[in-house]
DNA sequence: CCGATAATTGATCGATCGATAAATAACGAT
DNA sequence: ATCGTTATTTATCGATCGATCAATTATCGG
């Protein structure tokens, strides 16, 4: 009881059917981000493929588990969306550092703030794996700390590499990024939506931070 | 090839096997909240039999169906777990509003950043069901907006009978929940030990929470 | 138009899940 | 002691899961 064309004849309505391998894999790797985003990883690969508008086996085709899916499903969103061109916004003296942060954060949250990201990102957390340490760590290396020693420069205190990030310096660090991060949570885990505009939050946190932040410098060197 | 007694003969260890219903029930649901905070509700009946030492078709005579006892875990954690007393905190004008809201945080700190809480509440939200959002508005109503309140009169502001709550001020008190909520995020999604004390943290957020609120408030009345 | 290649499907396996019914055995009352 | 109640276990069903393999058919070069 198949319809694959309308009448019984063959219509000339383009159905695709046999795709390139290439393009079939990248299709499945783009359906499997929202399908895991929406149900999570126990999301049955059945389901995926009546999505694909394919057949469940067809997946193992390009993919030789589930496992392997998520994997890819991982590197297509933490690793290929992460912007290298952030780490030269954060360092970039010849724009004010006020500036410099607003940048940075506006368009690291246009990425993170996003159906996909978020979910996955908690539904990874939540079943261990070590993917989100691992991510918080680069995180923290690539972006953070270079943060703070942005803000250490703007004030005339020691380098970090002479005096170490302090723990209460990294909190407030961590701070701002929850307030940003949270924003995801509520849209799209608690389905909340924002009444206030993103960009003005972030601005408006951006500012507190800045201005907490020079309580818990460290001494002038 | 069981081995309810070491050698075979009856051992005088006291092995409690039949338990009254009341009590077993009890023990069932405890060991549910920990079981579904690590596994997630997808966690099999059959494991949490096994860490109860007991057969998995006996949690259905105290249980009709696995949603059941999910339903119960959330009356235990995120109804039974709300303190009335914190509403009574928030408001009682005896005390500075500082001193209130120090207390409040830290009280409501100490009941959700557990394992339990945090986790389960991530569970449920992701699983969506709408709970996060009926316990948010309530969170909302009981506590944020008479936080909003209280400071209103603090600093000589026309009530919130009077002017409804903004959407800044209700965003204000979602950023300092937040950071709090982030830490338990931090500690059991993402397995980072926290290098601060809490409750230092949640001092300083208040702290930095009241000044930046004062730039939110409506005009003077 | 034809034959080879391979993308896709149909059929199915083995394991695992929530749930049910009947059999067993622990405990209190008499 | 023994008898009835019922907490608990044993056995099992039906559905569903990831995964495998052989059959099918769309597509392209000649």
């Amino acid at each position: 009881m198949k319809q694959r064309s309308k009448a019984g004849h063959r219509t000339p309505i383009r159905e695709q059917q046999r795709l390139d391998p290439s393009e079939r894999e990248a299709i499945i790797a783009r359906e499997a981000v929202t399908f895991f985003a929406e149900y999570g990883f126990e999301g049955q690969t059945r389901e995926l493929a009546k999505r694909l508008h394919i057949t469940q086996p067809l997946l193992y085709r390009y993919f030789p588990s589930k496992e392997a899916l998520i994997e890819r499903v991982y590197q297509d969103v933490f690793v290929e969306r992460w912007k290298p061109s952030w780490e030269k916004i954060i360092t970039d003296r010849s724009v004010p550092l006020k500036a410099r942060l607003v940048r940075f954060y506006r368009e690291y949250a246009a990425v993170i703030l996003t159906y996909e990201w978020i979910r996955l990102f908690m539904f990874a957390g939540l079943k261990d794996l070590g993917l989100n340490a691992r991510y918080l760590k680069m995180l923290r290396e690539r972006a953070f700390e270079k943060v703070i020693e942005e803000i250490r420069v703007e004030y005339g205190r020691p380098s970090t590499g002479e005096l170490p990030v302090t723990d209460l310096e990294i909190e407030m660090v961590w701070g701002l990024h929850a307030a940003i991060f949270y924003l995801g949570v509520r849209q799209f885990i608690y389905s909340m939506p924002l009444e206030t505009d993103v960009n003005s939050i972030i601005d408006a946190k951006i500012a507190t931070f800045l201005n907490g932040f020079r309580s818990v410098l460290p001494a002038k060197g």
